[in-house]
DNA sequence: CGCAAGGTACGAAAATGATCGTACCTAGGC
DNA sequence: GCCTAGGTACGATCATTTTCGTACCTTGCG
């Protein structure tokens, strides 16, 4: 039942926090393509091509992992980032879609 | 059919000023008492009795009107806040119940 | 081993956002 | 007409956030 590291427990998550790293334009995207892909997908942070430095996408994943949004596992090498879709479907029902809905229109 | 004076149209609500002006503690309160409050509530600005000044009170307002929240209506002597519930459930269906699940817990 | 790939830590610079004081405007009440 | 109450506009300040460069660490690979 661990923070491990830095992962905030379900009950923990703050609605302030959690919406604040939904602000960004980057982090949303980031979160919206963990949601609209294959569910339980571990990726890691460099493969969703930011167009910012190695630093600031350091920056904005211990953002979303603070909120509670990813998980983030190391996996020898690099660092997986999962969804934690179930903790956020039951601590905020219905957040998860109306991401995915975002841009679902043109593209 | 307007924008009359800085509200945006329901199609023209982006996510992304939605949840910015979300990510303020004290715009989410005003959303929030709203949200709750009886249906089509109409109250003033002063109303809500935020800690800050009145210059500040109005950026807030603005912010909330500019993102598509809330709609205000000059009457006469001051200006009453509505929120636009239909538009933003029509919108962002269940946002509203997150923000008003917010505090209920305790308080 | 040596080295590149993938990330983090640490400042520091730049942009954004929150806050305020003051001046100003408009409608109601006296 | 005058004054107050409720808001806005403008400009400035202060805090937060985004961004970066650099140095550093670790893991896997040749």
């Amino acid at each position: 039942m661990p923070d491990d590291e830095g992962h905030p427990d379900v009950a923990e998550m703050e609605l302030g926090a959690v919406l604040s790293a939904l602000a960004d334009p980057l982090r949303r995207r980031v979160v919206r393509e963990l949601a609209t892909g294959p569910h339980g997908a571990a990726r890691t942070c460099s493969s969703f091509a930011l167009p910012v430095s190695k630093a600031t996408v350091t920056h904005h994943f211990r953002t979303l992992r603070e909120a509670g949004l990813i998980r983030q596992v190391d996996r020898g090498n690099s660092r997986m980032a999962t969804l934690r879709r179930e903790d956020i479907e039951r601590r905020f029902p219905g957040l998860l879609a109306l991401l995915a809905a975002e841009g679902a229109q043109d593209a």
